[in-house]
DNA sequence: TTCCGCACATAACAAAGGCTAAGTTGTCCA
DNA sequence: TGGACAACTTAGCCTTTGTTATGTGCGGAA
């Protein structure tokens, strides 16, 4: 199936990156794209350690990104519909993660040479894609700082409400809440928290009035307890639509003011 | 002072890019930096929130990636000699995380529009840059796994483990141990404990035979005990010399091995 | 030399969170 | 309809870690 007819062509591409592509770019990106799949259940995409040859792209659903180390399992991140998730696989080659899918799950495969071939061409979206994984890695730091700064229940509030905003930036989810495939043994596995004290701080949570967590649905019951619970902070996700890529590249505007000169 | 009589000049990109550039590559990136500058002691670089113009490389010593929230410190990353530093900070422009420098530490400028130029003339340099910033991520990833698998004295034995090999890929460090101007309060805000803790953890691994943390120098005692008590996996690092970019792209050999097909 | 300040060290208590062992609920399927 | 199974829930105990308080040792400045 082409990306063209695929039900959910909608919200595809418009995450992250819809500020910084013009339609053409869109287009562009959407074409490099030679298969879809579907995939449901919770299953292995690409082990650490591979090699490939090609990258992904999330059109629907969740993917996770995984280290298993001496029998545990640790989710260090996770991506949302629309997100090229497998961009670093290009420049790295060899994965140093696991990517797995969960839930329903649609994605789109990126063949390495055609990445190579529209970044030639294409400088501008060479940066673009260099600018979604750099965002990923501010991602990650922001996980670093909020491991060694919260306790679990901050934790686990920080993770719901990257969640919510991530999905409401691609449409799904609204103000009461959203749909999630996650459970309980993978909120401690991204929150590094043993299960039974995801529970007990889920509880604390509800009976606090901040968020509700059931069987797959999290309803938000106060957005700015949660905010704050969290101490969560959007501007590392560079969702404003100023990610400036396009704009301080392509026309030098004002809006970049040195700190330290350089000469 | 120019890099060519800078007194370091010899460590200078010997780090992690030193596999994949070929020299004349390694003179033209030299060639970018209009100014460096000796700081000393800690003091801040730059700023969550600045915009920049220019890039950073690291000539000598130590930097840290700091997050500071709501009065407290996190240190979520480090670069040593070698490292270029801010090679996000061109595709990002405002920067999600502060710059410290500590110690002894020198400090090499590049202007952003040197770098637009050499990126567009040389693909395979603009790969490279890619590729350190997607280091800097895989690291970040392998912070946030040991932030949940080990314990308090694990993260700390991990922190020794990584810092080690990295030092011993640009020369500094030997087989005993290694020098570093980070103190107990660093180590804390590095692995997200108290100090109090760090203090009984150094004390805990000395006692083991393990490490040993004495004013700025790290001796390793039993190198092999430190790896398995940090659990320490040095692949996530991509230091044994095949960093690969520069082979499966220049001449698509036969080590990238598809394991899935996108056709 | 003496004093000051910073980094390091230790102890005692309190809080957070891990672990084991039971339940309970809901869903799917024979 | 009932049994199997997975996800969730709770309790109790114990280890890990944070907090507060206080002491020690070393190096630099007057």
């Amino acid at each position: 199936m082409s990306i063209d007819n695929h039900p959910n062509t909608g919200r595809f591409l418009q995450g992250r990156l819809r500020h910084a592509m013009a339609d053409r770019e869109k287009d562009l990106v959407e074409g490099l794209i030679v298969r879809t799949e579907e995939l449901r259940g919770e299953q292995l995409l690409l082990k650490r350690g591979d090699f490939c040859e090609f990258s992904t792209i999330l059109i629907e659903g969740l993917m996770l990104r995984t280290i298993h180390e001496n029998g545990q399992r640790s989710i260090v991140g996770y991506q949302v519909a629309g997100d090229f998730v497998d961009l670093h696989a290009f420049a790295l080659k060899r994965l140093d993660h696991d990517l797995m899918v969960i839930g329903n799950v649609t994605v789109g495969y990126v063949p390495h040479e055609r990445l190579r071939e529209i970044m030639e061409a294409e400088p501008h979206l060479a940066r673009i894609f260099w600018f979604s994984t750099l965002l990923d890695a501010a991602i990650h730091r922001e996980w670093i700082m909020k491991s060694q700064q919260l306790r679990s229940m901050g934790r686990l509030a920080h993770l719901f409400a990257e969640l919510w905003y991530r999905l409401r930036m691609v449409e799904l989810g609204n103000s009461s809440g959203f749909q999630t495939p996650l459970n309980q043994i993978h909120l401690g596995e991204m929150c590094g928290m043993s299960t039974v004290h995801v529970n007990r701080c889920l509880r604390d949570l509800r009976e606090a009035g901040i968020v509700e967590f059931r069987r797959g649905r999290i309803t938000v019951l106060d957005a700015e307890k949660l905010k704050e619970c969290a101490r969560f902070e959007p501007s590392y996700l560079y969702g404003e639509g100023g990610l400036s890529v396009g704009h301080a590249l392509d026309k030098g505007t004002g809006e970049t003011v040195p700190v330290r000169r350089a000469g």
